[in-house]
DNA sequence: AGCACGCCGACT
DNA sequence: GTCGGCGTGCTC
């Protein structure tokens, strides 16, 4: 009598356990028979979760006895392909993450929870027929009064979906449903994703462009995998590069993705997309509500939104006509997750593009080391855009040497002489300062005693408006000191420069100018950033001041001059990055400046006019500072030419982390052999954040394969210190930043 | 991650 | 005598 092993599923389920596990078909199913690539439902221990088949019909690995029947099965046909899931699988692997995070990741909120997928559409509102125009039952309720007359301007026959009525802030929901008790506005659902109009007039492309477009994707091809940087100075008209590829793809039949970051999908963007395919697009982004996200993930999925725009999870989105994948703007940040599964939405698309048979396009005018250290290896195809479109002059970029120079607020007299000319000559200034708050210190001036953070051991920022003290990387603030806690002696004084302080010093000097401040403390509400912007444009501020965030993205078509506060905090930084963030930061700054007929003009402050770094990127561009932090990286052995993974742990207690990580170097060591380096464990930059204390172990590699089958080997080991309890850890493969 | 099991201090 | 602290181990 032969007994045989029972056929199972195995099932991702959303736990952090570096394996799937064995069950079970559902009652009255055959294991063959369970969709790979559908949810089921599932007991472990005793609660219930939805997860994801990985394989089906197999034998089990467990023994028999363990094994439980799965509950349901959800999905009649595959959720995820078995393109997305070989995705998924791949960057379990790569990230050495568990499987069911992963899919966590890759799945919209709803679906996750084990949400049916019958497209039920979403919520739409309309104007009911024949409302009076006077609108006589709504008289002194404002929010609803700006509603109704939207819903009135636009008339009876257009609905409006929740994207359209965010506009009216916060709180629209509840003015909608006064409207709509009063019988005034009418709701109904609209099937998941309508084409757009499309229909505006495709421009003819200058020759860099239209060289660019043939190189990557020449007329009537159809896709086979290939990688190509498109470089082009901001202005030079990237996007209508992308559009003109999105146009071939569809042609061929395939779909097309493009990856955004964060602040990149505005809906200026979205609009341009929707003005010229008469397609459905699917916007995925932070802003969508849970069912918007389900429908345009859905339709996606399904292949019917031949375009789909969104930021970094988006690159999860399962496609299975994938022809195209464009990551715009691709040296920027936010394609990396710093979070759980620490993954690079770049590189999974390139991952992704390779396995689909897909070609994907890297654009920026400021790209990444590994990107520009892949196209001159010939691994990807360089395409160049060098000239700004219908404008003559790129910025002119100039150093101001602030050594021995008398300051005002951290100004130099040639940059407020500057300024105070643009302003005169009614043009628009932008001073980029990336530190918020009114100072980074509070100094005690009769014993040197400084007001530091309780739980990070940093200096407090010092906020003049809610005359508070505030921690940048905790929560924790306090009320001003009235006086020094240890000499007692009154009024410590702020040290060092921030935007608030920046601001009241131009206030001022400039006291007719309007002055418009953007940064994270006057755009926390939600719809700030956008009214600020949309002031930048008004004609009311002469002079803005920001941070990092106006660096990115955003068109300031009257800024004639940028000024750069302080360019020596990237030139000081430990980071191994740093150069190259300078780099990246200056280059984008500056290409906010004089978009139309006005060349720009860029002042950067340094007490280091010499660094060859700034002396290269100013005289001969971007691409040539590049080359210079490229040897940089080649003389260090640091990354493009070695492969890092980075091993992070806190705790409370002050050795804890310490204590750990030597542990976990012992353990890898004996497995390292000779190829991987372990470096460390040192404290982390910042020793202690928000009362823990933090230390990291980098490991490093002249080439990624041993780098892995080190990690594949010794993260069970470290699974199974009993030092590995007492801590919060994670690992970070391809780390962005050391911190 | 939950959730149980398990062995040591302050409470009805 | 119990309630509960969180260390340890397991979940197909």
């Amino acid at each position: 009598m032969t007994t045989s092993l029972p056929k199972v599923i195995r099932v991702a389920v959303p736990l952090p356990l570096r394996e799937a596990f064995d069950y079970l078909p559902p009652p009255g199913m055959d294991a063959a028979a369970v969709p790979i690539g559908a949810r089921v439902t599932v007991r472990v221990g005793r609660q219930r979760l939805v997860g994801l088949v990985c394989e089906a019909g197999v034998a089990s690995r467990v023994d028999a006895a363990r094994l439980r029947p799965a509950q349901a099965c959800l999905d009649e046909v595959p959720l995820v392909d078995a393109y997305t899931l070989a995705l998924i699988r791949f960057a379990a692997d790569y990230y050495h993450h568990p499987i069911g995070e992963v899919v966590m990741n890759a799945l919209p909120g709803l679906l996750r929870e084990g949400v049916g997928v019958d497209a039920a559409g979403i919520e739409v509102w309309r104007l009911a027929p024949a409302v009076d125009a006077s609108h006589a039952s709504v008289t002194r309720a404002a929010r609803q009064r700006a509603l109704l007359d939207y819903f009135t301007t636009l008339g009876a026959d257009r609905a409006h979906g929740p994207e359209a009525l965010a506009g009216f802030g916060d709180g629209w929901r509840a003015p909608l449903r006064q409207l709509m008790d009063k019988g005034l506005v009418l709701r109904e659902r609209r099937p998941c994703l309508a084409a757009s109009p499309g229909g505006d007039a495709w421009p003819t492309l200058n020759p860099a462009q239209a060289e660019a477009v043939a190189g990557i994707w020449p007329a009537e091809a159809t896709p086979v995998f290939a990688a190509h940087l498109l470089e082009g100075v901001t202005g030079s008209g990237k996007t209508e590069v992308y559009l003109h590829l999105i146009e071939r793809a569809l042609a061929a039949g395939r779909q097309a993705l493009v990856l955004v970051p964060e602040i990149g999908l505005t809906p200026q963007l979205l609009a341009r997309f929707r003005s010229r395919f008469a397609v459905p697009i699917a916007a995925l982004h932070s802003g969508l509500g849970d069912a918007e996200r389900r429908c345009a993930w859905l339709t996606a999925a399904a292949g019917e939104a031949p375009i789909v725009i969104g930021t970094r999870s988006a690159v999860f989105t399962p496609l299975p006509r994938l022809g195209l994948i464009v990551v715009d703007e691709e040296h920027d940040g936010s394609f990396k997750q710093q979070e759980n599964l620490r993954y690079h939405a770049r590189d999974l698309a390139i991952w992704r593009a390779r396995a689909q048979g897909a070609c994907v396009v890297l654009g920026s005018a400021t790209p990444s080391l590994e990107t520009l250290h892949h196209a001159r290896a010939g691994r990807y195809g360089h395409h160049r855009l060098r000239r700004r479109a219908g404008m003559a002059k790129p910025p002119a970029l100039r150093l101001l040497d602030i050594r021995h120079k008398r300051l005002d607020a951290g100004l130099s007299g040639p940059m407020l002489a500057a300024v105070g000319e643009r302003i005169k000559a009614g043009e628009q200034v932008l001073l980029f300062l990336n530190r918020r708050g009114y100072a980074p210190v509070l100094i005690c001036q009769g014993c040197g005693w400084l007001a530091r953070c309780p739980r990070c051991d940093v200096p407090m920022t010092y906020h003049a408006q809610a005359r508070r003290l505030r921690c940048h990387h905790c929560e924790y603030e306090t009320p001003l000191p009235a006086a020094c806690p240890e000499c007692k002696q009154v009024d410590p004084v702020p040290l060092g420069q921030g935007t608030e302080r920046l601001e009241s010093i131009l206030a001022a000097r400039f006291p007719e100018v309007g002055i418009l401040r953007i940064d994270r403390d006057t755009t926390r509400r939600r719809g700030a950033l956008a009214e600020r912007l949309e002031a930048v444009h008004s004609g009311d501020y002469p002079l803005l001041i920001g941070t990092q965030m106006l660096t990115k993205g955003h068109h300031f078509p009257s800024v004639t001059l940028v000024g750069v506060i302080d360019a020596d905090q990237g030139l000081y930084s430990v980071d191994y990055r740093a150069h190259e963030r300078l780099a990246q930061l200056l280059v984008q700054v500056a290409g906010r400046a004089g978009r139309e007929e006005q060349p720009g003009e860029v002042l950067i402050q340094t007490c280091q006019p010499e660094h060859p770094l700034l002396i290269t990127l100013l005289r001969d561009g971007y691409p040539a500072a590049a080359e210079v932090i490229l040897g940089e990286r080649k003389a260090t052995g640091m990354p493009p030419y070695s492969h890092l993974a980075l091993l992070r742990a806190e705790a409370p207690g002050e050795s804890v982390p310490d204590d750990f990580l030597n542990a976990v170097a012992g353990a890898l060591s004996p497995l390292a052999g000779g190829e991987v380096d372990l470096l460390g464990p040192v404290p982390a930059p910042m020793p202690r954040r928000a009362g823990r204390y933090r230390a990291q172990l980098l490991l490093r590699a002249a080439t990624r394969a041993p780098l892995h089958r080190l990690l594949r080997e010794g993260l069970p080991r470290i699974d199974a210190l009993p030092e590995a309890r007492r801590v919060r850890w994670s690992l970070d493969v391809d780390p962005v930043d050391l911190y």
